[in-house]
DNA sequence: TGCATACTTTGACAATCGTCAATATACAAC
DNA sequence: GTTGTATATTGACGATTGTCAAAGTATGCA
């Protein structure tokens, strides 16, 4: 996730009105994705593997959870639409949805 | 939350290392709390108020929970360290904790 | 066809969560 | 003290969650 330089003023303005119901149902599914210890790591080992991706075998070891509670995982966070698959023969390869983040960016800096 | 500018190159490099057991173990409070509709809104709430904070009977009635079901959901946020609470008389005044989101927006921003 | 590998789904379990009514606590004013 | 208002805590409820073993599905290869 990128950035621009801003304007000098600052304290950034928030956005004119409060989060509605249907943008805090929206987001939360995000930060929900992303509350959990074991799926914040596989959500970063998936972001390190870059555009190449990551086979999902070599994420279960170095977490050290099951295979099936790796595949709920990656599910949680293919929900969320942070992370995608792409198949190769029986392999599947993790990467990252670009800009997946920017709306949980945007209401970090209001 | 406010930002520097940054400098030209990007996109921005990974951190050295991959997330650590510890690390997501203190990042993932941090978007457990903020992973509930309802505490989402509140958050936005409070971020509103400013400085000045805001009185918590008065984000009752905006959610349309119960009094007790606010108070648990402020206490959430105050266990992250989102939010923080200051007493004048009967009536506590809630506002932001700034620069608790710098760690979400460190890992946003890798 | 059969077998092997990679992954998903199902089903179960204890643990946690969001919610509210009821109760308790803290403070101010009388 | 009592009374009233603001907030917290308790206890209960159904719902959801993280986890794994077991079984199921998908793909490639012989």
């Amino acid at each position: 996730m990128y950035y621009e330089c801003m304007p000098a003023a600052r304290p950034l303005p928030l956005s004119s009105r409060p989060l509605t119901n249907q943008q805090s149902a929206a987001l939360s599914p995000v930060f929900a994705a992303l509350s959990d210890p074991v799926r914040l790591r596989l959500f970063d080992l998936v972001r390190r593997a870059g555009s190449t991706g990551v086979c999902s075998c070599d994420l279960t070891e170095p977490l050290k959870r099951s295979q099936p509670t790796i595949s709920h995982h990656l599910k949680v966070l293919r929900d969320a639409g942070l992370v995608q698959a792409r198949r190769e023969g029986t392999w599947l390869w993790y990467s990252v949805v670009e800009e997946s983040l920017s709306s949980v960016q945007a209401f970090i800096l209001h």
